[in-house]
DNA sequence: TTGTATGCGTTATCAC
DNA sequence: GTGATAACGCATACAA
């Protein structure tokens, strides 16, 4: 049984003694042939019982688009904010006839991705933008690609894209912070590799809220939050990047004594689920993802359909502030 | 430039001067046939002048192998335990020449899963065991897919596995409780389908442990732990599921004034990063993930390339205890 | 209403 | 060493 080559409609159509056409028509539905009910069994029939699935591949080759909506997923540990979008994105886009598959967890950029997508010949590509390069997406163009979208920070011409507005999470943390007297306001900026970008632009954005802050970088480590916490001396707003670093400046505060808000004010960003378990609540900045799935699955089937409006779609997401209360 | 259609090898043949058959043999490196170097590198200079990318569906349709590995994530959260873990087996297979691509956040499973999978003719498929019917796994063998590896708690006949034990990780949570004095045991079944079966296992195990454990129903809420944790006399010892779920009843007893460890004792399962962060610090069981990507790859080459032992391999996760200290 | 024939881009066999 | 040529599985224009 496992030793027989995968069963070809040219099987199904021996089996139920009509020619191969005929079982494209009937199992595509064709619209405008007329094919006896009879004869449509028949074939339904033997493809079942044959186990017949066509072959993506062939398909592609055939009708010059693969339908496939690559995914790449970004280098930064995915979250549940990314896994929801992800799902959600998936659900829109398979109503729509798209096959969504993400790609690579491996770290390649630019035209070396680019190739290893294209291989693929995707319909549609969407990306981190910091994988994506003017040539990288030369070569997506070249390889047929209809639809290309970005996610990230910058807006890249030509590139329709889902922006987070990292300078705004940066001002309207700060400016929370300072609404409720806090000082010296503090900004963290992450060490790591990929998130440290987006911690500059938090900082650009909490500086240009008015007050001057000062930044401190922070690997995501206990030792390093404790020696930073000893620092403090009280009073202080601490904008932390984001949740996580939240959860581990809380930690470190609370391991020197420190009150929280008392001597120290802290506010993360993204309203994850387990930050929403500290004690005291965590005030947060959370980009709001709600609309992003449908809009993206739309913009995509646009592109791909060439019903595109004119210009080039750049959406940023909106920010919510999300207090301790 | 863009309206064009994607280049071929033909074209590439037509640039260089050569056949075409030339181009495949210079661009996979075909041993054994000679081709002057002069050759060589007027066919790699069209290339990469025509940004040629090989068609991967026409290249399966012709080998009758995609080198694909299909991973179909599964429903629940992905937690970093599995990111890192599809990391690494994308690194470790990727270094062996095959295509890593994750495949549907949608909810489905058995037949319709795998017709939707087999389509893309996958060499292998790395599913969640949940997800995997044995009819299902009949229409991936008939669809040519060489190595099928079930990921998940119960083993599957003929099919190689990577579990996790989930009886032994209630069992070895309650062990550790009762060594530290803890007399009445519970043991938190999360109410969420999908965590729910694995909720169970769980708490078999806890009861295999030679004391009485009792089991308490609980969705991921804050109310509903309070409601719980309002219910302690003090004493307890409760194994919490996971981290996270230790998370939620850590911020419940918090606000019911109870003391941890000193009026009850929690343990977790997954030791998570953002867990470590706890104070107090969390007690936890890790499924030891480090050896499992290698495995894996080497499990997936060697039934793609037909060299497996002949037995079904099934590999059981070590357990690893971490104390809150 | 159904069947025949063609080509999509590749690889691989065989003459040259 | 290199170049025609066939075949992979499918969709579709066209013939019957």
């Amino acid at each position: 049984m496992s030793g027989n080559r995968p069963a070809t409609s040219m099987d199904v159509a021996r089996a139920a003694g009509v020619s191969q056409a005929t079982v494209s028509y009937v199992l595509n539905d064709r619209p405008g042939s007329r094919i006896s009910e009879e004869t449509r069994s028949r074939v339904r029939d033997a493809a079942e019982r044959l186990g017949y699935v066509p072959h993506a591949g062939a398909r592609t080759l055939r009708t010059g688009s693969s339908g496939v909506v690559l995914v790449a997923v970004p280098d930064i540990p995915q979250g549940p904010l990314a896994t929801g979008l992800l799902e959600e994105l998936d659900k829109e886009l398979g109503g729509r006839g798209y096959t969504v598959v993400q790609y690579g967890a491996r770290r390649t950029k630019g035209v070396a991705a680019a190739k290893a997508w294209a291989e693929l010949r995707p319909t549609a590509v969407v990306a981190d933008a910091s994988r994506l390069t003017r040539a990288g997406i030369e070569v997506l163009r070249a390889a047929g690609v209809k639809a290309i979208i970005g996610m990230g920070h910058a807006p890249m011409d030509d590139v329709p894209s889902l922006l987070t507005d990292h300078e705004g999470v940066g001002a309207l943390a700060v400016r929370h912070l300072v609404e409720r007297g806090r000082d010296p306001v503090v900004a963290v900026v992450p060490r790591e590799e990929g998130l440290r970008e987006m911690g500059l632009a938090r900082l650009r954005g909490a500086r240009s809220a008015g007050v001057p802050v000062t930044a401190v970088d922070l690997a995501f480590d206990e030792a390093e939050a404790a020696a930073f916490v000893a620092g403090l001396k009280g009073g202080e707003g601490v904008f932390a990047y984001n949740d996580e670093y939240a959860m581990l400046l809380l930690a470190a505060l609370h391991d020197a004594g420190l009150r929280v808000p008392g001597d120290v004010a802290v506010i993360g960003c993204d309203d994850l689920p387990l930050a929403r378990l500290t004690r005291p609540r965590l005030s947060t900045v959370r980009p709001d993802l709600s609309a992003a799935p449908a809009r993206m699955a739309t913009l995509i089937d646009r592109l791909v359909r060439g019903t595109a409006c004119g210009d080039v779609d750049v959406w940023t997401l909106q920010l919510i502030e999300r207090d301790s209360t």
